[in-house]
DNA sequence: TGCGTTTGTCATGTC
DNA sequence: GCGACATGACAAACG
């Protein structure tokens, strides 16, 4: 084995520059034949105690890398601590899709065959599995997009989702207002008989409009009502609801005088109310309550509990007893549920009034909002839920990058440990001219990356360092 | 009777 | 500019 210790001109021009020490280690050479280092001849040999397989080991040019590496980032260990830094990063959600890079933290780390060699010094200090040290980062996508998390966490949720009737997108909105049956109101209920009850209200109010056809609550002021209704005698407002769900017709003789049919007896008319009469009677007959939400496109709304069903069910009738009351020949389902140029369409094959006309656009838009919030309710608890699994999903994590921060912590500091170690004992074998040990004060050992080990006087590194 | 929840509605903003 | 949709806010209904 040949230790060499040479004068070596590190970055400086030769005739400035202090004698340098390369200190190769020729895994071959022998440790004893001062012949075989002719460039140490000058210089101290290596004392006969040094154990071979330490020279050995050093004569290894990986573990020479190693070295070298390793002394690197113990004359800068900052940068050693780096990746854990980068994983402290607050940040999560940003923070794990950099996540990936981290797994080639291991490249950084002097690979276990190089540190298994020493086998009983580092291999018992150093992970055996240094090679496998990586994060395993979950795989969690590059993204936390909440549509993401839920389909990672409901996909059974999502695919309800995706599959119910009250899609945001309108799509199977649209195709179930295309699709469903045509029920036209029953237009025999509009017969005197149904409707009047021989009590007549001036001032009654229909619930929940602001078609103006409310009177003073109504900030449609542009609406028709009002101008129907100058002397402030009608009206519809949500106090007089329970009346008119008590007596649905009770209103219906004063409705049919100020705004008298307008049937045409189209054949569209004919049509919707002979497509679907006597359908719509049978289900009257069986389930009058449910029928309009049923064809509605959205029979059962998220989290509707029955008792909640038969209010959205009572407050859709109301739209119905107005539609009723102002001889609206559309059911409400139509009217909320038919794509934009159906119901223009609609529309405008029927002759309707003022006061028809709004509140026919008051029932399709309080009837698509209803729709809407209902959505951005279901939207907001999935929100939630998917958030909350997001909350323990992270902490889980959090939980597991600090112990295994603390894992590499102290496997870092066993490293650091036995390199401190090492590198005495190798500086310490190193003898002068005289054979006197060199000063740890005058001199370092620095490695290069083709594994040659120098001999560095301290105060050189520093002038070079301050020029 | 007070309180929390659910639902419908309105107002407003965005697409 | 209009319609559809989203959403916060509010009030009513209800348990």
């Amino acid at each position: 084995m040949q230790l060499l210790a040479e004068t070596f001109p590190l970055d400086e021009p030769a005739e400035s520059a202090p004698p340098c020490l390369d200190v190769s280690v020729p895994p071959t050479t022998d440790l004893m034949m001062p012949a075989d280092i002719p460039a140490f001849t000058q210089n101290p040999l290596l004392p006969g105690s040094l154990d071979q397989a330490w020279m050995e080991l050093l004569s290894l040019p990986e573990l020479q890398q190693c070295l070298n590496m390793q002394m690197q980032e113990t004359l800068n260990m900052d940068g050693f601590m780096k990746p854990s830094g980068e994983a402290q990063n607050p940040s999560y959600s940003q923070y794990l899709p950099g996540m990936d890079h981290l797994s080639s933290v291991q490249t950084e780390v002097c690979p276990p065959e190089y540190i298994n060699t020493y086998d009983g010094s580092f291999n018992n200090m150093v992970s055996p599995n240094l090679s496998q040290m990586s994060l395993n980062v979950p795989d969690v996508g590059a993204e936390f997009r909440p549509e993401e998390f839920n389909e990672l966490f409901y996909p059974e949720m999502e695919a309800k989702v995706n599959s119910g009737p009250l899609t945001s997108d309108g799509g199977n909105m649209a195709e179930t207002a295309s699709d469903s049956p045509v029920n036209p109101m029953d237009l025999q209920s509009f017969s005197p008989g149904n409707f009047s009850s021989g009590k007549p209200e001036p001032n009654v109010e229909f619930p929940d409009s602001d078609s103006g056809l409310s009177l003073d609550s109504s900030p449609h002021m542009s609406s028709p009502g009002k101008s129907l209704n100058g002397d402030g005698s009608f009206g519809f407002s949500d106090s007089d609801s329970e009346e008119m769900d008590g007596s649905p017709g009770g209103t219906e003789s004063d409705y049919t005088e100020i705004f008298p049919l307008v049937y045409l007896n189209d054949g569209a008319q004919s049509s919707l109310s002979d497509k679907s009469s006597a359908e719509q009677q049978e289900r009257k007959g069986k389930n009058p309550k449910t029928e309009p939400v049923e064809a509605s496109g959205y029979s059962k709304p998220p989290f509707t509990k029955d008792k909640q069903k038969k209010r959205s069910e009572a407050r859709l009738s109301r739209d119905e007893q107005r539609a009723k009351a102002l001889q609206i020949p559309f059911t409400v389902d139509m009217i909320i549920n038919l794509p934009v140029d159906d119901f223009n369409e609609m529309m405008s094959k029927h002759q309707l009034n003022e006061a028809q006309l709004a509140l026919v656009r008051d029932i399709r838009r309080r009837g698509k909002n209803k729709v809407a919030a209902q959505n951005c309710r279901k939207r907001k608890l999935e929100n939630i839920v998917g958030l909350e699994y997001e909350l323990d999903s992270l902490k889980e994590e959090k939980e597991r990058l600090k112990k295994e921060k603390s894992e590499r912590s102290t496997s870092l500091r066993e490293m650091k440990q036995q390199l401190s170690t090492l590198y005495q004992e190798v500086f310490g074998m190193l003898r002068d001219e005289q054979g006197k040990p060199f000063s740890p004060n005058e001199y370092s050992l620095q490695h290069t990356a083709d594994g040659t080990v120098f001999l560095v006087p301290r105060l050189k590194k520093t002038l070079v360092k301050n020029n």
